[in-house]
DNA sequence: CTGTTAGCGCCTTCAG
DNA sequence: CTGAAGGCGCTAACAG
């Protein structure tokens, strides 16, 4: 129905008056039958004759009626809706991830709120506040609060982490380890024998991670490593670190991620550094594909099972009611491309 | 609380029971009034001796209380969600207009719905279906469903389009025209005389409008053009059109998107042809930013601004529960950068 | 199998 | 300014 009135300063104003709800009793009414009936017709349609069933339906279907996601929520506690808070969704990390979250909460008709915290605990803390009243559990990835704030929203409601690992609350970890020992291993035989790791965040788990497992990887090899810190993983942050790179003396690096790794590339062609000829180049997280020039040789990241596997427990464990002390660890891999070669 | 029990099957299950939400009765009783007044000291403190606020915020604290965002919703109709429905999360022209979106949804305290439909427009209409019920109104970004659908969506809820044209239906348009325009104008200034347009898909309106406007640039700038078809907007594709557009015999080219652009890029380097020394290059949507090398020149997108301006624009119409008929237009423009110059 | 009866937690008239 | 009562739309025992 369109309606048009004159609005408080005299101007026309058109309103379209949506449809109002239809209710179940009035469903009932049609089919003569009571509400508690056609209520099972949609939740329990077992519990009913088959006749009934098809005549509640098909009174429904006359009436244009759509069961009330709130009243049932309200009634029942479930809302069928899950959270999954990232810290920024303009990080090409997260997208795929968050990619799979939405399909795999699709295949059990859930709806995902999506929440961006822009790299903020404070923001972080309000956004499950905000969630909390609508959404049966939560998906934190990367998160960036504190152990104890996580532990206190656990208590609060069903949550999953990725990326975070804390015992006793449910987690799907990316170990960027594995790969980055392929990578330092695959330099070794390449027969580099300094390299560097440009670090990223002081704070990140992952970085943390593979700094280590750098380290260790190449005490084995018999590789000599310097680290050189590339404060936040940005393009520009990797370019800059270029000079530091270079001065060590090292043929070879492994940066934090694809985006740093892309400032680095960047850098070195402004100094005619050929790449792979003169230095080798492997970067984390194998975001950018092979649309680098050359294609840049990365860690695979695995983001989308992560988005993926952390919604299924979630599901899992909002149907079985338990918590379980789950570790779920996804290994990565060297994807060998183009920007390493043997050294010069 | 932590619960240790006897699983059916004997094994020990660990449950925490969470918080049963605190009700507005308990805190009534607390504080000695009737429901209805913690209500309001809730929802409109003026109405109540500030004295009295006082008594049930205090009250409230010491229990924990916190509103119960269904049973509100189911009260008032009104449940401070919108949903954004976008073809394809991993796009990098969504992220930002995504995170964007985000904030100034955040700006008043409403949450968002993300749904991803990969590019089907079944799978939007389903997922607008499954939002209606528990959001007050929708955003559909750049959608793929036929304009009577979109029509029959917007008289269910309230609707805002990005990138999708259709009367009466408020959107937010972002006018490439204005940029791939400047485009031309400027490998005309820099001596090209033929040029080639990469096109994206047939079906999108961005296309469509981008190549309607090299057309007529081109013609009162007295340069020649012509198309070659990557299909798909993507890196591949863009890598597959580059001998198709060298056999033209143009000496610069215009990329449907930046994607595409980094495809011929790289096809070029191959090829050993030099940008922009021997061959200019321009992207579409910028959202590379400065990542390639040579940095690509690019035409503006201002996906951020379409996000933030729709969802505005969305709460807007909800608060005043008024329908106009808003048609806004974000012009672009050309970032130049390193991947144009004169011609060879 | 189906109807009856209570709520779920909150908001909102309507009286005082 | 505050209390009492009814209802939002649906589900969940409990009877038949």
């Amino acid at each position: 129905m369109v309606v048009i009135e004159a609005g408080a300063r005299g101007f026309l104003r058109i309103m379209i008056k949506r449809a109002k709800g239809v209710t179940i009793s009035q469903v009932a009414d049609a089919a003569g039958v009571a509400r508690s009936s056609v209520s099972r017709a949609f939740t329990k349609p077992d519990m009913l004759l088959p006749e009934t069933v098809d005549r509640i339906m098909k009174a429904a279907e006359a009436l244009g009626y759509v069961p009330n996601h709130t009243a049932r929520a309200l009634s029942t506690g479930r809302h069928g809706n899950v959270g999954l808070i990232v810290p920024d969704i303009a990080n090409p990390f997260f997208p795929p991830l968050i990619q799979a979250a939405q399909m795999e909460a699709d295949r059990s008709d859930f709806c995902i709120f999506l929440g961006n915290t822009e790299e903020s605990p404070k923001q972080e803390d309000k956004l499950v506040g905000r969630f909390a009243g609508q959404v049966e559990g939560l998906v934190l990835a990367s998160s960036r609060l504190s152990d104890e704030r996580i532990r206190a929203h656990a208590a609060q409601l069903p949550l999953v982490l990725i990326n975070r690992d804390i015992d006793g609350i449910p987690r799907v970890l990316i170990d960027s380890g594995s790969g980055v020992r392929g990578a330092v291993e695959h330099l070794a035989k390449l027969g580099h024998r300094k390299i560097v790791y440009v670090s990223g965040p002081q704070t990140s788990w992952s970085n943390k991670q593979r700094r280590n497992a750098i380290r260790s990887a190449a005490a084995s090899a018999g590789v000599a490593v310097e680290i050189v810190a590339a404060s936040l993983p940005s393009y520009n942050s990797g370019r800059n670190a270029v000079d530091a790179i270079l001065s060590t003396g090292a043929t070879a690096a492994v940066a934090f991620d694809d985006v740093t790794a892309q400032g680095v590339l960047a850098g070195l062609a402004e100094r005619r550094v050929s790449v792979p000829g003169d230095f080798s180049l492997i970067g984390c997280d194998d975001v950018l594909g092979a649309v680098t020039y050359p294609a840049l040789t990365s860690v695979s990241n695995r983001s989308r099972e992560a988005g993926r596997v952390a919604v299924s427990l979630l599901l899992d464990l909002l149907q079985s009611g338990a918590i379980r002390d789950v570790r779920y660890v996804l290994e990565t891999h060297l994807v060998v491309r183009s920007t390493t070669g043997a050294m010069p």
